[in-house]
RNA sequence: GCCCAGGUGGUAUAGCCAGGUUAGCAUCGCCGGCUGUCGCCCGGCGGACCCGGGUUCAAAUCCCGGCCUGGGCGCCA
């Protein structure tokens, strides 16, 4: 047998597909070493590919030589692939067995490895990270982005089904002055050019095009941050609508939280099983709950806060200690929101804006547009931004620009809801904070 | 940027407070034994005190500085 065969896939079966359906019969498997059990006539090795695992029994002394000696030189993590005859057997914890008969050692996994992927010592997150594909075989990990590949494409599916068109955005983009968040600056062709933030300025144009747009992609924020729930390199999930107001999308983010719950339910109660969470879905509708409301609960559990001021952590701990679950934060201060809310029509301190809370993590984030330009401007001026820098986002106001709604939700932070994980690094393959830029 | 905690074999840790041991345990690796393991087991061996300076007869242990890590705060449309 040679290490690399045309057409394997058709005759290979999954780990995690041998079952007493294929008793006495012939079959060929493939993964890694996840351990071996050696007790000298008779060896054991638990084999692990994307499917699942399965045991593998050879007794090296009716194996022949050849095969004793692979079998010498395999090591935890090796690719191997096995042929041999499935076997009931009730001593087995899985149930069926494959007596080996040929191993071939695809590619043999260095010894000892850096990282112990059995779980059987615990495991520092520095040195996860550091191992992180290693990391990323325990089940546990697996499962986890098992779950955000489902995650993602149950939004899909809700936002299509909705109506929305699924658009791209620039990561790379001319200017740094959106306010807020630092930027990331890159070399662009010997000019300066900033990494994108978010997707807001050009799904609001994208609006006038196909009125219901959504984008599920990464953005870049050079924060100082250093907390359980920041990264630099985050995958925000976006959406705005044309003739939508705040009402309007939050309904719509409600429905796509509650979307994604039935869908991992339904799709993925091996990976909830493995991470040990039981989920349930949401009521809806959500709580809602207005700002100033949250701040008279504030002043009631006995923090100072003023009427006007953004939430600290320690406030948002407060109510998410009141309020379990999920619920909405309404009617900011248009003072704390971005320059492109609406302000509210009876009150301009207060704004048409929400924020999307589970517990005390912040979620998402949206609201009503600005959708006329004057006062887009005006608002710019007060937030102590040059009009000229929005320039060709401004024009876009004169060619036709109805009332609109949006909102960003962080996709990591949906996950460590969904995860029940409290640093947004588990939830992530490869992340990056200020600290860490490898692997 | 600030605050707190911490850096001991590859990994996870004990020892540090109260200075002096052959630096302990587990996992891991190697060698040997074991035909029902499934965190296999049993025996033997191997491998570590973050860096620099100071105090002291003597520093993993006390002090100072640096670097790194974890957690948190601030920051974060």
């Amino acid at each position: 047998m040679l290490p690399y065969v045309r057409g394997y896939m058709d005759s290979r079966l999954g780990a995690g597909k041998v079952t007493s359906e294929f008793e006495d019969r012939e079959v060929s498997v493939s993964g890694w070493v996840q351990e071996i059990r050696d007790l000298g006539k008779i060896v054991f090795i638990v084999l692990r590919d994307a499917t699942g695992i399965c045991q593998i029994k050879v007794l090296p002394s009716k194996a022949g030589r050849e095969l004793a000696d692979t079998l010498k030189s395999i090591t935890q993590e090796s690719v191997i692939t096995v042929r041999g005859r499935v076997v009931k057997e009730p001593r087995a914890r899985l149930g069926v067995e494959i007596e080996a008969s040929d191993i071939v050692l695809l590619s043999r996994a260095v010894s000892p490895l850096p990282y112990d992927v059995t779980g059987k010592v615990g495991a520092g997150m520095r040195a996860r990270l550091e191992n992180r594909i290693l990391d990323l075989r325990k089940p546990e990990n697996r499962s986890i982005f098992t779950l955000a590949s489902s995650v993602s494409r149950a939004l899909r599916e809700f936002f299509y089904s909705e109506g929305f068109t699924e658009v791209r955005t620039p990561r790379i983009i001319a200017t740094s002055t959106e306010g807020g968040a630092e930027l990331f600056e890159v070399n662009y062709f010997g000019r300066p050019a900033y990494l994108a933030q978010s997707p807001q300025l050009y799904k609001e144009e994208l609006v006038t095009v196909f009125e219901k747009v959504f984008e599920i992609g990464p953005f870049f924020r050079a924060e100082p941050s250093h907390t359980g729930r920041h990264v630099s390199e985050f995958t925000s999930v976006d959406i705005e609508a044309a003739f939508m107001d705040m009402e309007d999308v939050m309904k719509i983010l409600e429905r796509a939280v509650s979307y994604v719950y039935q869908w991992v339910l339904e799709k993925n109660r091996g990976e909830l099983k493995t991470l040990g969470v039981e989920l349930k879905p949401p009521k809806t509708p959500f709580k809602r709950l207005t700002y100033t409301e949250a701040v008279e609960t504030l002043r009631a559990l006995g923090e100072k806060i003023e009427w006007g001021e953004d939430f600290g952590t320690a406030h948002l701990r407060a109510l998410g200690k009141k309020y379990r679950g999920f619920y909405f934060i309404t009617g900011f201060p248009a003072a704390v929101k971005p320059f492109y809310i609406q302000p509210s029509w009876d009150n301009p301190e207060i704004s048409e804006s929400f924020d999307l809370m589970y517990q005390w993590l912040e979620l998402a984030s949206g609201g009503t547009r600005i959708s006329d330009r004057g006062l887009l401007e005006k608002r710019l001026a007060e937030k102590g931004l040059k009009p000229e820098s929005f320039r060709e986002h401004l024009k876009v106001y004169e060619y036709g620009m109805p009332f609109h709604a949006g909102w960003g939700l962080g996709f990591e932070r949906l996950m460590m809801v969904i995860t029940r994980r409290t640093n947004i690094r588990d939830v992530i393959l490869f992340p990056r904070d200020r600290f860490r830029l490898t692997p």
